[in-house]
DNA sequence: CGTACCATTGATCAGGTTCAATGCTCGTGG
DNA sequence: CCACGAGCATTGAACCTGATCAATGGTACG
């Protein structure tokens, strides 16, 4: 059983989504596990099913996934949140992603046969599961659409504006692989945007 | 109340996901409305909030974005599959995108009040509301991945292979924008794999 | 102090964009 | 039935942005 300290954090979030009652979320806490993972080393390593979730109580991760044999930086993950790769868990396929502390992280993980568990023993369980699902979609499509309608130079100015954790936390070359271009843009983007507002 | 015949399709798509007993069947079916969209016409208009899910049973569609005073063709919805708009269904706020018929066409409507209907009288429902969020963060998340890691060619033989219904039906415009290039380079690519199949 | 890693800068290259012109096809009206 | 026009696909030429390769600079850590 997590602590009450560990425990405090997640059950904001749940509540965010869903009135659990106070069995329901007994059996969720029972449910958890705390993990480390030391800056630099692997929560989930491509090749893996992955299957768990995990919320994160300290630290922040990076997915990437190598791409004719080089890391591409896919997404990031801060405290607070919950870390998963959503196909790979669903689709109980080996996962192309890694994901990777970038400091020493703390977390909370809950296992896919838990949550299957769960979503048999109780319709709140099930709501809870449509709603971060339907959350994460909501999520995604904005990405998509980011990729799809914006230049590097808009995604970048739109991520400062809606993740400025990134920016303040990322190393340079992994915010590039994110929007999707070589850090030598990257750098020369934010020379011309510093350019710019000199004037 | 839908004709049996209309009813066929969608019974089987829902029965992919999960195993509603006869209540909860006849439920669904009690929700659902038919409608038609002639060619070229919209089924959802940028700036509405879309209120419904709809399954196609015939025709199909185009969804497309005003970006710049640019309409760019976001994604393809053919028969037997779903078509809304899920960040303004779930969030509520007005839609960025149009869908329009791109041949007549014939849907079933479900309206999000009812929807919600489902979700509180039956944990089945609940569950088929997720196993479909679930699914369509599958569809996304690879679409993201696309973009971000192949080039322009790349996505074009992937869309060949993945989803030929495209290639098949859809105008060369639109497929250029949903691969996020303009139709010349789409035209240029298209002779260059022409010429290369060749030697 | 030195090394290793990351960010920056420069030079060149490649692929996609833009603008303009031509070709092609299909549907409509004379 | 043919002729025309509209809309889409193709092609060409010039351009522009990001990619690539190579070198330099800066900084943190052993």
């Amino acid at each position: 059983m997590v602590s009450d300290e560990d425990f405090v954090r997640i059950k904001e979030y749940v509540y965010r989504f869903v009135d659990f009652n106070a069995e329901d979320l007994a059996q969720f806490r029972g449910m958890l596990t705390k993990r480390y993972v030391p800056k630099g080393r692997f929560l989930l390593e491509a090749g893996q099913v992955c299957s768990h979730v995990a919320f994160i109580n300290k630290g922040h991760f990076r997915s990437f996934s190598m791409v004719q044999d080089e890391e591409i930086t896919y997404n990031f993950f801060f405290d607070g949140n919950f870390i998963t790769d959503y196909p790979s868990l669903l689709s109980r396929q080996p996962s192309t992603e890694t994901h990777q502390a970038l400091e020493d992280a703390e977390l909370l993980l809950l296992e896919y046969s838990e949550m299957q568990r769960g979503y048999n023993s109780s319709h709140m369980w099930e709501r809870f599961g449509r709603l971060i699902a339907e959350f994460i979609i909501i999520g995604i499509a904005q990405r998509n659409r980011s990729l799809l309608f914006m230049s590097p130079e808009e995604r970048y100015l739109d991520l400062m504006k809606t993740r400025p954790k990134v920016i303040a936390n990322i190393p340079q070359q992994y915010i590039a692989a994110y929007l999707g271009i070589q850090p030598e843009s990257l750098s020369r983007i934010r020379k011309r945007l510093a350019e710019s507002k000199k004037l």
